[in-house]
DNA sequence: AACTATATAGTAATTAAAACTATTTGTCAA
DNA sequence: TTGACAAATAGTTTTAATTACTATATAGTT
């Protein structure tokens, strides 16, 4: 991971920004978050922190993690975080999915019907399904949002 | 939800394809999952497949829903059915999940960076992310796959 | 240095999903 | 139509993930 000292910086200005504190734990969870360059859970996250911060709990990193999609210096890969939801609608369309409440919206849009996978990952892997995902906030949470609250 | 029959008649052929048996309970979460017009989840359908088959299990619930996205009777809506993994890498890049595994695999491709969200869902929402979600099977998976086994 | 709101540790509670086993039931062949 | 058997289910238990709670500690400010 290199720059790792600007995306620190990074972190500083988001929290200073949003007035949230800057703490070791909060460092200590997002630097275990770059270091790592796949996509950790929480759990797998706690086992790196704990090693600099040895009572650090779980809840905290939960927590953190959230605090920092929040603010933008991460985000909940898509396609994890909620209770598995099925769909028995198998024509083309799409999800929007509001972060907040985990509400589905879905809808239709022509341009992204045939998504043309790339030529590589045809090869690699046995695609089954390509779709666009959009997420942010419906209506009646973004109502709901006045400031960021990390605890 | 119209044509239920054509859809049963789906549901049937996909088992006798896949040499699974056509049980009541597997019948009843099909339907149950195509009345309901939203994205239920196990617990969902199962109170609405309880009306019908008071001592169904949610096991079974679960399981056959499970089914059902093995077949293609039905899907599992992305953002959802996983432990919640998070992203540091806030460059603009894809994901591939592997349906069996879990595991997510990066992927650039210019076509993809910018994706237009249409300008119906700008307006009534907060648009976050937009990408484009590709899901399937990856090499380790599909090698040791061979045939469909619902329990 | 002291104050105060915020954040944390430690733990408990809640929830979702998977595992397990005895029993039941589709399916097929006689 | 019946009998046999593999497959599926009910009922329950485990496991795992996330959230909630409260007393304590601390970052940022005065």
């Amino acid at each position: 991971m290199k720059n790792l000292g600007n995306k620190i910086e990074i972190l500083y200005n988001l929290c200073r920004d949003k007035q949230l504190k800057i703490t070791p734990q909060r460092v200590e969870v997002y630097k275990a978050l770059l270091a790592s360059g796949d996509h950790p859970s929480a759990e797998t996250v706690y086992a790196k922190v704990k090693k600099n911060l040895p009572n650090i709990s779980l809840d905290t990193v939960n927590r953190t993690l959230n605090t920092l999609s929040l603010i933008g210096a991460a985000f909940v890969v898509e396609g994890s975080g909620d209770v598995r939801r099925f769909d028995g609608n198998l024509e083309n369309h799409q999800h929007f999915k509001c972060v907040k409440c985990k509400k589905i919206f879905d809808f239709k849009h022509n341009a992204f019907e045939n998504i043309e996978v790339p030529e590589e990952l045809r090869h690699k892997f046995k695609v089954l399904r390509a779709t666009v995902y959009i997420e942010g906030l419906c209506q009646s949470c973004l109502e709901k949002e006045n400031k960021i609250q990390s605890n």
